[in-house]
DNA sequence: CGTTTTTGACCGGCGC
DNA sequence: GCGCCGGTCAAAAACG
């Protein structure tokens, strides 16, 4: 599919701003090791040092932020003009001769958006081919489609959104050998919200999930940051805002902890940190 | 024991 | 009308 182009999540974070890899200076170690730990050689740090570190750090920081607002601001851009594009060609392709079954193929405007948080989704549902049967105009939600990369070995068909959902069904489709699930919005009775998530045909490490409604309620993740309900997707108890895709949230995840740099310097901190100890 | 998942049955739309 | 197909229901099983 042309729709698997993959957004480089890669922050391209300054992991190592005091190169670790190199022969690593003791000072240099314990001074990397010391942020956020508990206090070792605390003593030999002039307060100084640890004043420039900290202001280092926080700099790093503000300019992460800024980075991550403008990288959310294009993000909403890009989905407006993609929006506004798909909304343009539909109106010139609105040609009487398909009169396939109005399953997938009818209802597409959002397709190929990574992490659509149908939340706040710009309404580009104006009915304009949903005006021919009385039926269809109970099903005027928004649809969207988000994909997501899993482990291979990963066999089950969960997307976690942040939302909480109950499995209702499955079925094997024709077009496609694996399952598709279907999910409803379990937080909230009177939420209509559905989902169904099935393997990419092209590619079965890839989840496809397809989203119809809009949620009436927050996430379940920023009301039970503690709650042991395990099955949510409770991400530690940082909360996600609903201008940052889940999806999205996920995959800068996924890029850096599949990112070498990150492991190795992962593995000095470690390391670093065990020899301290010994 | 309450909630969620599983899974076969059922329903309705669509094409022939 | 019939069969196919996607979507939903609901009873039973599994789970915590």
């Amino acid at each position: 599919m042309a729709c698997s182009s993959w957004i480089n999540t890669s922050l391209d974070l300054n992991i190592n701003p005091r190169r670790v890899h190199e022969e690593v200076p003791k000072e240099v170690e314990s001074k990397l090791f010391s942020l956020g730990m508990p206090k070792f050689n605390v003593e030999e740090e002039s307060t100084s040092d640890l004043e420039e570190e900290l202001k280092r750090v926080t700099a790093e920081n503000k300019k992460l932020s800024e980075m991550l607002s403008v990288v959310c601001e294009n993000y909403n851009t890009l989905r407006n003009h993609l929006m506004e594009y798909m909304r343009k060609n539909n109106e010139k392709e609105v040609s009487p001769t398909s009169k396939k079954r109005k399953s997938e193929s009818s209802n597409n405007n959002s397709t190929c958006l990574m992490g659509t948080n149908n939340g706040n989704s710009e309404s580009s549902s104006t009915d304009e081919e949903s005006c021919k049967k009385p039926r269809e105009e109970t099903i005027k939600a928004k649809i969207s489609r988000v994909y997501v990369r899993t482990e291979a070995s990963d066999t089950s068909l969960i997307v976690k959104d942040g939302y909480q959902w109950r499995k209702y069904g499955q079925k094997v489709t024709r077009d496609n050998p694996c399952p598709r699930a279907y999910f409803k919005c379990s937080f909230a009775p009177s939420c209509p919200v559905k989902k169904k998530v099935q393997r990419s045909v092209d590619d079965q490490s890839v989840l496809v999930a397809t989203y119809e409604g809009e949620h009436n309620h927050p996430q379940a993740s920023q009301m039970e940051a503690t709650s042991g309900s395990g099955r949510s997707v409770a991400l530690g108890s940082v909360p996600y805002s609903p201008k940052v895709p889940q999806v999205l949230v996920e995959q800068m995840a996924t890029s850096l902890t599949t990112d070498p740099n990150f492991r190795a310097a992962l593995v000095a901190a470690i390391s670093g940190r065990l020899l301290h100890k010994n």
